[in-house]
DNA sequence: GACGGGGCATTCCTATAGGATTTGTGTATG
DNA sequence: CATACACAAATCCTATAGGAATGCCCCGTC
């Protein structure tokens, strides 16, 4: 570290933030938008030098980002980017997805607040809203917002293990949103599919929501098999 | 690390393991069968000395360790065993495990080979050999087949989402069966619910095995409500 | 006897050093 | 021209040092 502290040991105590979390963020939103491609290297030291850091604390969020299958170790090897789905992968997604989503959605259904209604309705209203153009960095608001919209319903379920478990499938299927073959078409699809989800969380039918929320997941799978590039 | 070494710069090159894995491994243990309770401060430099290894490979171990959901962390205070559950986080894990054990099991049934089948009756079998007595060491075995066998299943789905939505849910099982006030009069009752969720499997019956599945867990519900110690 | 302050130990966190291994490159040889 | 070897660079992994903060204990004072 010869020219830029960067640190905190000069600058007032903001450093009551660790270093691994904000290397742990700065990682996942790479991975989240794309800029991070699977198959790459991401080298300790080389990521430590890029965010003027030392290797300690990138090992550590390295760590806990293996947890969420987003990268893989190679045990003397170090961690690359976890690498693109196979058919077989995508299946196996859907499938988990279809057991656990639709329960989440009749659970939250069953128990959200009004507030916590306005912030779905947010999502989709974003959803909507948001540019389609055919650049990564315009449809990058749309898939925030989707994913979002998924996230939101499992924490409204009020139950932390849900989350959890959601939270497993949730980075994959992000990045499966941009590397798996659903393109830009989904979108004018999958607005509709929330749309009735959230139709369905409003009038407050358990029922209804689980559907919506199983029927979206069967169409978004359909899709993608329609148009899915070879493995 | 005055007096033995005990790293392996002088041993022979075993040393194709690296230490963290072996600190994940032991902690977990610990975790596992009750030799660290809820509450325990799970100190890094303190670990590193009982173990012989420096603090670095404790860190990324620990790391690991937190995304289970087994022991949490404070931002500059350190690592702790998770607490203990109170009534609700247990009706929350009942729930989760509603949602995605039965599916498992259907899963399983329909995928499941004739090898896969064989070791599902070794733990059955175990399950019934396992000594209850009233030490903790002897009931270690029960509670280590019990828990293999939801495992397995969860295996035999050949869906790893599933496998790592359960594994988000098994670590915590395991705490809640070790403190959570399931005793070991849970076992009579329990190896006749595994046995009909094997026979479910044996006869290629996934609703059967779905059915039996959920109903097992709301038989553990039920009994652990029963004799819940308070909060 | 009760309360407050100072020093010491512990702990977390980050950086740095160095050993072991792999990888890539350049050169010499068949 | 292709292949093999050697050297250099990069990389992973572990240990160690030291700063910053917290907690604890003892002691002095009211």
């Amino acid at each position: 570290m010869s020219t830029a502290p960067a640190g905190n040991r000069s600058g007032r105590s903001v450093s009551r933030q660790v270093l691994a979390d904000h290397v742990y963020e700065e990682l996942l939103a790479s991975l989240m938008d794309g800029r991070l491609e699977p198959g790459t290297a991401v080298s300790i030291d080389g990521t430590a030098r890029d965010l003027d850091v030392s290797p300690t604390p990138v090992r550590e969020a390295l760590a806990r980002l293996e947890h969420t299958g987003m990268v893989r170790r190679v045990a003397l090897k170090g961690y690359r980017v976890a690498p693109l789905f196979t058919r077989e992968d995508f299946a196996e997604l859907m499938e988990a997805r279809l057991a656990i989503e639709p329960v989440n959605a009749r659970l939250a259904c069953e128990r959200m607040t009004p507030g916590q209604l306005a912030e779905l309705e947010e999502a989709v209203s974003d959803l909507k809203k948001a540019p389609r153009g055919p650049s990564f960095a315009e449809y990058r608001d749309y898939l925030e917002a989707d994913e979002r919209f998924h996230r939101l319903i499992a924490e409204h379920t009020g139950n932390q293990f849900m989350v959890s478990a959601y939270s497993a499938l949730g980075g994959q299927v992000q990045r499966f949103r941009l590397f798996g073959g659903v393109g830009i078409t989904d979108a004018e699809y999958a607005i509709s599919e929330h749309q009735a989800v959230l139709d369905a969380l409003e009038a407050g039918d358990p029922d209804a929501a689980a559907e919506a929320m199983a029927e979206h997941v069967r169409r978004v799978r359909g899709r993608a098999i329609a148009d899915a590039p070879a493995d």
